[in-house]
RNA sequence: CGGGGCGUAGCGCAGCUUGGUAGCGCGCACGGUUCGGGACCGUGAGGUCGGAGGUUCAAAUCCUCUCGCCCCGACCA
């Protein structure tokens, strides 16, 4: 491609709307633009860099069996319906109603629709295992896009289902994908985790999330340092914990102080000065589980696990009381509640029960008490509802944990027989009998991991690109203003085009600092700086984006120096 | 949905407090000088000031409503 027909629309300055590097640099470089929240336009650059993760995702889920088809996004909401989804999935399905008043959706995951198509073709065991997946774009109407392609209401997901007639046969289905999601992975170039997490509202029994590390992700995981052990923070329990009850005969007499405007941890540990901490502190927190109100209480330095509270309390969810309703049910202003003389439920973590001499909120505006401690000043119920953090012993081994920021890119699920049982999507075994069949999904966030693969591969001056999804493998920068150096460049070019390197020719007529800042901008892995300074002595420069500096290379030899740069970039 | 912020030329912003000719930088077009890390000079094109209503002789500016976007939270494969 000759730089001056490509249609790469840099821009010098940072977009306002723009915070993390992915977003600012897809914008910059012209790989995509924004047409509404979340709504994004992949430009020709970025739809390079699409088809490129495409086809190593393609590759991978076809040598694994699985039979790419195409089902439409357009769906008719009868099969939601079916299954229960229509409701569950609430406003972020987007429903579409057609000139007849019939009730439409735009597809937001593709489990009925695939499990539909296989009980209608599907009748014997001899068709099975099956596995279908799809490359396409789903629509969901998120109640908060952000940060450019990282979460949209428009994006490209790979979606596959395998179907099976056992457990035990899903089970090694879920092993296969398992294993094929490790190659793609590690084909893109990403550093990941993959990590024991909730399987949400999909439905299912097991699953595991593909987290790519990067400060910027939404997610917050936990990774053992010495053995496998890794899991979202929605569902990792810290390890074993003492939980012992403070030494009564260190406990001091409570006090009762004043504390105007202490409505965070933050600002107590502020008012008590020096000697107070977070982990010296109880937070109190009001939760509505189903119609009981419940004190939930962890120590002032951890955070709470919401998932894991509803899960031992025995309901679907817990919320978070609204400031209105804290004052109503405890007369008290958010932040000095506190476990004193509550009058309810109070479900207390070990490690909260456990702090000798605790401040927390007085239950009283606006007060706090020093001394606070479990048994003599209040009692309560206790379970291990704190998510797990930083130095915490993992659950596994003698290790400890570490806490790290992911992007989810890729979720498999055993879904066992959830949708079959719904949709009434059953088999006949050898024998004649009829047994519903087995199932499990497998999604990668395509789009997504653009935004991911820029996240972990980037740097102040712009993208760098792993060479297995650049959208160009070489610049050609041809430098000055005398004809040779673009004569000589456009051999190179050409050379190359022919043996098969994707190169861009950059025969703007621009100043060399302009070509080069867009060179780095765009992230091509490789250079060659063609200028007269080199001719005269017949060589060109040579550079990887990833590294300071560059290497003479005899003209004639550029072309095979290139390939064998190339090798070694793709390692 | 709760909290905060922002909508003025393609992009980034000033102007608004105190109503009175719509400005700056980048980019773009043309001419000239330049040419190894986002050059310089000159000329020029380009704006219903997000939208609607109101106050006023007069609204980018004041008032009301509304739409959109971003961030934090809630929520969410």
């Amino acid at each position: 491609m000759r730089y001056s027909r490509a249609f790469i629309p840099t821009v010098k300055e940072v977009p306002k709307d723009a915070t993390m590097p992915s977003h600012i640099l897809m914008l910059r470089a012209g790989y995509a633009r924004m047409v509404g929240a979340g709504i994004y336009e992949l430009l020709p650059l970025g739809t390079r860099v699409l088809h490129k993760i495409e086809k190593i995702v393609r590759e991978e889920m076809d040598a694994a069996g699985a039979q790419e088809l195409l089902m439409p996004t357009f769906l008719p909401g009868e099969y939601f319906k079916e299954s229960g989804r229509w409701e569950l999935y609430g406003p972020t399905l987007l429903r579409i109603k057609d000139r007849k008043g019939g009730e439409y959706h735009l597809g937001p995951t593709h489990e009925e629709i695939v499990t539909d198509l296989v009980r209608r073709e599907v009748k014997s065991y001899r068709q099975l295992p099956l596995n279908l997946y799809q490359i396409q774009n789903k629509y969901r109407d998120e109640p908060r896009p952000r940060a450019g392609l990282l979460r949209c209401r428009e994006f490209i997901m790979k979606d596959a289902y395998s179907f099976d007639v056992s457990d035990e046969a899903a089970l090694a289905s879920y092993q296969q994908m398992h294993d094929t999601y490790h190659r793609i992975f590690q084909r893109l170039g990403l550093d990941y985790r993959v990590v024991e997490a909730d399987s949400g509202a999909i439905g299912g029994k097991q699953s595991a999330e593909f987290q790519v590390l990067a400060q910027t992700g939404e997610d917050s995981i936990v990774a053992c340092n010495e053995c496998d052990y890794a899991a979202n923070v929605e569902i990792a329990r810290p390890g074993p914990v003492t939980g012992a009850e403070p030494d009564a005969s260190q406990m001091l007499p409570l006090e009762r102080i004043e504390t105007p405007n202490t409505h965070t941890i933050e600002e107590v540990v502020a008012f008590f000065g020096p000697d107070a901490n977070a982990a010296h502190t109880l937070k109190s927190l009001v939760y509505l589980a189903g119609d009981e109100i419940v004190l939930a209480i962890v120590r002032g330095d951890h955070e709470i696990n919401e998932i894991s509270l509803a899960r031992q309390l025995g309901v679907d969810e817990v919320v978070l009381a609204s400031d209105a309703a804290v004052k109503e049910t405890t007369n008290t202003e958010i932040g000095f509640v506190g476990p004193v003389d509550f009058e309810g439920r109070i479900i207390a973590d070990p490690d909260a029960v456990s702090v000798l001499n605790a401040i927390a909120g007085a239950g009283e505006t606006p007060y706090h008490l020093k001394n606070v401690n479990h048994g003599r000043d209040y009692t309560a119920e206790v379970l291990s509802i704190r998510q797990a953090t930083s130095g915490d012993p993992c659950p596994k081994c003698s290790g400890t944990l570490e806490l790290y920021r992911g992007i989810e890119g890729g979720h498999i699920f055993v879904l066992g027989t959830h949708y079959s049982d719904r949709m009434n999507a059953t088999f006949l075994d050898e024998q004649g009998n009829s047994h519903p069949i087995v199932m499990g999904c497998y999604g990668i966030g395509v789009t997504r991991l653009i935004a991911a693969i820029i996240e972990q591969h980037h740097d102040e001056q712009g993208i760098r690109w792993p060479v297995h999804v650049a959208p160009y493998e070489v610049i050609v920068t041809p430098i000055g203003k005398d004809e040779e150096p673009l004569t000589k460049a456009t051999e190179i070019y050409e050379t190359l085009c022919a043996e098969g390197v994707e190169a861009l020719l950059d025969d703007r007529s621009e100043r060399p600092g302009v070509k080069f800042k867009d060179a780095d901008l765009l992230g091509i892995p490789l250079r060659i700086t063609v200028g007269s300074r080199g001719l005269k002595q017949g060589t060109v420069e040579l550079k990887k984006r990833i590294e300071a500096e560059s290497e003479d290379v005899p003209a004639v030899n550029i072309v095979s120096a290139t390939k064998a740069a190339l090798a070694a970039l793709r390692g």
